[in-house]
RNA sequence: UGGGGCGUAGCCAAGCGGUAAGGCAGCGGAUUUUGAUUCCGCCAUUCGGAGGUUCGAUUCCUCCCGCCCCAGCCA
């Protein structure tokens, strides 16, 4: 594959990314309060990951890079009800994919559950913990509200004894779920409602992916996270805004417990983007009611979705270290994600030409049968991607867009009587429209003139326009996917209406275009340009000899830009 | 009404008492066999608001306003 060594003008942020995480890393490497850095991207395996998990993802992994530390990648499954071995594996394959390796550091929170266990038991026998008998329902009215304080449970000062015995009967199942929990006994008036008592463990009679039946109990997020960094050795537990709240209470355990060590946790932003949903609840509501073909839907913020639409992981990368890391919460432009796209598949795109919507073009004057083959380079920025040898006849497609037959304003393309430039062919000038019985043009009889073979015209006469075609006896045949954002609002509702909002036009199939030859050979999560078009990739549901390609992106086109412009200016 | 967090341009985002970085978008212009790319230029007298401290405040203090998160035996 071609690539541009060249870095472009305006690239990237130059300076290493700077953000607060980062400057807490670095001051706790300079006090010497930590001597390496170790974080870790801590998953729940119970859906596919999105692009917002990607800025988790790429803070994590870099900020470990960056100071020469390391990241784990742990699956936080505490949940047996909700997660599955798909998703683990999704999950693996996509952190992977993004560019990031956590080496043989990949662990569990369900590897510490007997750990776990045993400090719950430390914590009964110290009088932090007790068995609660009330109903769920009991617990919840007795947290209180925002406002008020909660009432203690009437089993609150059970006996260590008793604790310890019924906590033992609960491991051991002889209880139905949600028949008891384990709580810890911390203080009901708290105004962080996180401290009042919090459930540690609770009975779920369930299969585990990676411990079977063993456990009829199992640790809440809160009692498991925090042992768990401390078990790992993770020195920056880096996590989103909504566990800010949780903090105080991860302090609690890693104060209360015999922990190999002592973890901080650090909160940022999670990200949001316009047009896009990334909530877990409703990307699981798409893949299982049907308005996506699945989790890897090219139309979906999944990075398996986003792989197979052609975006290629440094485009994710550039982007996540453009948005930065703060504590705002902000919704992104995906014109910005866009950018990042059209900037990474511009560099590594090589160039083709594909006629969409075909539209036959016969060249009057020239010869029946005879068949040229002309130079096209691969890449215009890239002397060293080479070129190809394109066959030019008497019949062509080009693209149905390029022709008007009553030009628009500002329309400079093909239309009767003008002249353009056939991309590394010749200048054509349009003689006849050829209309079908409804009226509809089907064919454009055209004279080229031979002393501009190449694209140059001897006399110097210029064209306003240079438009992209492939041959008719040469070209392939290929379905093209066209996409829109899934939704139709900048901010689509996030909760049970975001139906109302989903895009009813997200998906444009065109049956017929047509591909110069080359394109025969394309590869899965190659990206290429079709030029004037945009960037596309072959789709996995390609088959011999009839492939489906997927548009990725288009290019800028100021043109269309303009032309909006002026319709919404009257 | 309790607890936590946040408010710098249309959108991200630096800034940490010395007089508003950068990017995206937008707008001009140059180059162009992709109306692409690339290149050059423009784009916050002002930092949610009001007071105060100071020679000097986006930065410190006070009050106010607004937004987000928390009442799962989810994470």
């Amino acid at each position: 594959m071609a690539t541009i060594e060249k870095a472009s003008g305006n690239a990237a942020p130059a300076e290493p990314a700077r953000d607060f995480i980062r400057d807490i890393v670095q001051a706790d490497l300079d006090s010497g309060r930590v001597k390496s850095v170790v974080t870790r991207f801590p998953p729940e395996p119970n859906g596919y990951l999105h692009i917002g998990h990607a800025k988790s993802i790429c803070l994590n992994f870099g900020v470990a890079q960056e100071f020469g530390g390391r990241c784990h990648l742990r699956f936080d499954d505490t949940n047996p009800a909700k997660e599955e071995q798909e998703y683990i594996d999704a999950i693996e394959r996509d952190v992977r994919w993004l560019g990031f390796d956590w080496g043989e550091h990949l662990y569990h929170a369900s590897d510490y559950f007997e750990r776990l266990y045993g400090w719950a038991e430390d914590l009964v026998r110290a009088g932090k913990a007790y068995v609660d008998d009330q109903t769920h329902e009991q617990i919840r009215v007795n947290r209180g509200t925002l406002t008020e304080s909660g009432k203690n449970s009437p089993f609150r000062n059970r006996s260590i004894e008793e604790n310890l015995d019924l906590f033992r009967r609960m491991r051991a199942g002889e209880f139905p779920n949600g028949a008891r929990v384990l709580r810890a006994k911390i203080d009901m008036a708290s105004g962080n409602i996180n401290l009042r008592d919090p459930v540690l463990y609770r009975i779920l009679n369930a299969p585990h992916p990676r411990t079977g039946t063993t456990w009829k109990i199992y640790p809440s997020y809160d009692f498991a996270h925090g042992q768990s960094d401390a078990i790992e050795g993770i020195t920056h537990s880096i996590c989103t805004l909504e566990f800010a709240d949780h903090r105080p209470l991860y302090d609690w355990f890693i104060a209360n417990l015999d922990v190999p060590a002592r973890p901080h946790q650090y909160e940022f932003a999670r990200l949001n983007l316009t047009y896009t949903v990334l909530s877990k609840r409703v990307l699981t509501l798409l893949v299982r009611d049907g308005h996506v073909s699945g989790w890897d839907d090219p139309r979906m913020p999944t990075i398996a979705g986003l792989r197979r639409r052609g975006v290629p992981p440094e485009a994710i990368r550039d982007f996540i270290k453009r948005i930065g890391v703060a504590k705002a919460n902000s919704t992104v432009d995906v014109g910005m994600f866009e950018f990042s796209v059209r900037e990474a598949l511009n560099k590594s795109a090589l160039r083709r030409m594909a006629a969409l919507r075909p539209l036959k073009v016969t060249i009057e004057n020239y010869p029946e049968g005879q068949i040229e083959e002309l130079d096209a380079v691969n890449h215009p920025d890239d002397p060293a991607a080479g070129s190809r040898k394109i066959k030019f006849g008497r019949e062509l497609y080009i693209e149905r867009d390029d022709f008007q037959e009553t030009p628009e304003k500002k329309f400079f393309r093909l239309s009767p009587g003008k002249e353009v430039r056939l991309r590394y062919a010749y200048f054509i000038t349009c003689r006849e429209v050829v209309k079908n019985a409804a009226g509809a043009v089907v064919e454009l009889r055209c004279i080229y003139d031979p002393a501009t073979k190449g694209g140059n015209a001897p006399d110097g006469r210029k064209v306003k326009a240079t438009i992209h075609w492939v041959s008719a006896a040469a070209s392939i045949a290929a379905e093209v996917r066209l996409y829109n954002p899934l939704f139709t609002k900048p901010e689509p509702s996030g909760g049970e209406g975001f139906a109302a909002d989903l895009n009813p036009n997200s998906m444009e199939v065109l049956a017929d275009a047509r591909l110069e030859p080359a394109l025969a050979d394309a590869k899965s999560e190659v990206p290429v340009q079709f030029e004037r078009n945009g960037y596309f990739c072959l789709d996995p549901d390609s088959k011999p000899g009839k492939p489906v390609f997927n548009r990725t992106i288009g290019l800028r086109d100021t043109f269309a830009k303009d032309v909006a412009k002026e319709k919404a200016a009257g």
